[in-house]
DNA sequence: CCAATATATCCGTAATTCCGAATATACGAA
DNA sequence: TTCGTATATTCGGAATTACGGATATATTGG
């Protein structure tokens, strides 16, 4: 159930370092797929796609499947104010959370 | 205790309904006093004045006292960054949350 | 000191969110 | 079809957060 993008919503799923991070990197690179994901981020898989499937529900990133991966990136579509915010938010966020600029290790 | 204000910590602030209201409320009048967010709001007053205090300890937030009154206003040494996330996000916000702007009561 | 007003904190409970192992699903290749 | 890889979903329990009535604290005025 797509709902609309609300401010609340939208610092709901930064609010949280998991989250933030996925959508940091997403903002550098273009698209990232999953197992890149996985590895960046000290975390198991389950977790990274449930954190994902909450991103897509709030239609914050959209997801791309090629054969067996999926490429996701930030929502093109997303409202000017909500890319605002996220870039605003890189800089300090990944330096809080010292997020590596990762180097696609699958496809 | 006050810690430094992240990103993370900022999102998570302004990830809930009546902590981004007041954020918003604050965003616009320079100063407001509790009692004039506590009829604004429709919400009890210690659940306005509990949210208060954790925007404070996130260092969002100061208060002055005067007299029997608290006047809250946003930290004037937020970081440029949390600062342009808040205006950015204030409109949006204040479209979703109904936000009058609220003539002072008191004081 | 006492009363009144404004605000803050406590505290038990309810609601929400998070976690990750296990399992399911989707796809390509053989 | 069967296997292997990539990703998604389920689910029960743990952890975090939110709520609001009751109570505490602070301040002013009498």
């Amino acid at each position: 159930m797509a709902t609309t993008l609300t401010a609340t919503k939208l610092c709901k799923c930064l609010g949280d370092d998991l989250r933030l991070s996925l959508v940091c990197l997403m903002d550098v690179q273009r698209e990232i797929c999953v197992c890149d994901l996985v590895d960046a981020l000290d975390a198991p898989q389950s977790t990274i796609s449930r954190h994902l499937a909450q991103l897509r529900q709030c239609e914050l990133v959209v997801a791309r499947r090629q054969g067996t991966w999926m490429h996701y990136r930030l929502n093109p579509e997303l409202p000017e104010w909500a890319l605002t915010v996220i870039e605003t938010l890189a800089e300090p966020a990944r330096a809080q959370l010292g997020l590596r600029t990762l180097a696609p290790v699958c496809c």
